[in-house]
DNA sequence: TGGATGCATAAAGAGAACTTATCCATGAAG
DNA sequence: CTTCATGGATAAGTTCTCTTTATGCATCCA
């Protein structure tokens, strides 16, 4: 059976600001409607409840003593089921629920997110990191942001970077080795995470034929930060994203001693939400602002 | 636009159903509507709220965030709209307004009101005369008996009776006259509103040639009831309906000279009640009670 | 008396809501 | 480790509610 049949809710609307308004036409007006299909609705809730409603006299209209009943323990109800509604809308606009990888989320989000706070204070931010690749419907989660090539069925995608990636090590390191001149020279150090494939890629890119790293110790740290931390307490040269560092660069905590920087063409950092979602304010918001500051970011403001 | 646009009123039913029982398909079943019409309305609402409500996990579902606060507030007032309409429903049984002539309403149903009462216990009920034709539209009533054709648009109609009279006068007032043997010695005695053309018609089916009852004195008393408390006070001769005297007739207080009865075609009793609620409780107990006594009271039970 | 107001009714069209059929993923069971 | 059972999503098609337009009727007002 249909649903509206067994218990007529949209009639039951049409009702109420009937009740309110005391008038059929009136309370079309107000829900949009015609005064034909607020008679219609009107008459079925009566032949549903089977009592008349209302006393259609001359020019107006009174309600009977089962209206009268009626009216306000509607009116009552509805009031409540907006505000519920209300409440969850405006509510949801006051949280926004970020999940991350834990690189990104520590060396570009923590640090920016404040310019977020000032341009949008109503908005809190929850952000969770996890390396999974977490699932829109069934985690609890507004937008995400991966590393991938940003093709996920039913997510909408933005690029936010891509992965360049350059070795670097601590100025401490580069003098007690006696200088790195030349990318052979990297060789001589320890290698964080000598099995990380970008090694290769580099070591490639700057012409530096059979680096035999299969030789060498692996120790996969587990995420770049973690090998970043390793590479300023001086233990190494570290294979890094510069965008990551550049604070850390800038501070002179870290150096890179080539400008050649490769770029990792399948893994791109996205920023990621479900299609159907891109048009929730607190979601248009965040799009925006990351996307305005990766802009800066990259031209340096 | 349409109503269920702007207020999506059946997926908040919907929702609330799926919320109680943790399952699409478990509210689908209580809602007597399939698990896709139930994923279906669900969406629906979520979409319009901006807001997922549910995470659908492998082989269950959970609220979100937003879900968990709407869907206590969304259930209570369900709960109101629910408890609202059936109150409504409910007292609408309680009451039953019946608009009635005065002159059946007090000699026939004032005194037979009280075996419904025994029958329906629950049911109180409201006699309200007046001798005007009401309108149900305009005015509060359940049913309303009446005189005439029984042929009023939009109303079911059962016929109640048809109006016989005959004439009837005080044992005393017989003894006084001297006796009344034929029709033509009722004219020896006063016409109680001689004006009646019930008198006409019965003197011509009595064989009384030219009564001469347009230069009688015509009192119209204006309902029979108290034409009939003149003729038991012994004031004159009253045209009345025996049907509504068996009382009297039967306590000495009216004598019925003639057998002769005649019977006014153009105008019997009939019970009406819209039609669209011939199906209403009250209304269908009322009818099956009245049309019983009326039966029991023609074969004198 | 003519016009304005307010609701009812009829007919027809739009589109929401429901169903059937099918698919996919997960968890449980043999 | 298949196979089955469960629970939900999706696609396509259909039904029928709801709405609108057009019209009528009654009342009130000028």
């Amino acid at each position: 059976m249909k649903l509206s049949k067994q218990f007529p809710l949209n009639a039951l609307r049409v009702f109420e600001a009937v009740a309110r308004h005391g008038s059929f036409t009136k309370a079309g007006d107000e829900l949009g409607m015609t005064q034909t299909a607020v008679s219609y609705q009107v008459k079925l809730l009566e032949e549903n409840i089977g009592e008349p409603l209302f006393l259609r006299r001359p020019r107006h209209i009174a309600l009977t003593d089962a209206g009268e009943r009626l009216a306000p323990k509607v009116t009552e109800a509805f009031a409540m089921l907006h505000e519920a509604v209300a409440t969850v809308r405006g509510a949801s606009e006051e949280t926004l629920l970020i999940h991350s990888t834990p690189t990104f989320a520590s060396q570009w989000m923590a640090r920016r997110l404040g310019s977020f706070h000032l341009r949008h204070p109503a908005t809190a931010v929850r952000l969770i990191t996890s390396d999974t690749l977490i699932d829109f419907a069934r985690e609890s989660a507004d937008i995400a942001i991966r590393s991938g090539k940003g093709n996920w069925p039913g997510l909408t995608c933005h690029r936010l970077m891509t992965i360049d990636f350059t070795p670097m090590l601590s100025p401490q390191l580069v003098a007690s080795s006696g200088g790195i001149n030349h990318p052979r020279d990297l060789l001589k150090l320890r290698l964080i995470d000598a099995g990380d494939p970008w090694w290769a890629t580099w070591f490639e890119a700057a012409g530096v034929a059979d680096p035999d790293l299969a030789g060498r110790p692996r120790s996969r740290l587990g995420a770049q930060s973690f090998e970043a931390s390793a590479a300023i307490a001086g233990q190494g040269v570290a294979i890094l994203t510069p965008e990551f560092y550049r604070d850390d660069l800038a501070a002179g905590r870290l150096v890179q001693p080539f400008p050649l920087v490769c770029r990792d063409d399948d893994w791109d950092y996205w920023l990621a939400y479900p299609e159907n979602r891109r048009n929730v304010p607190k979601i248009k918001a965040f799009r925006n602002w990351i996307l305005e500051e990766m802009n800066d970011g990259g031209t340096g403001a």
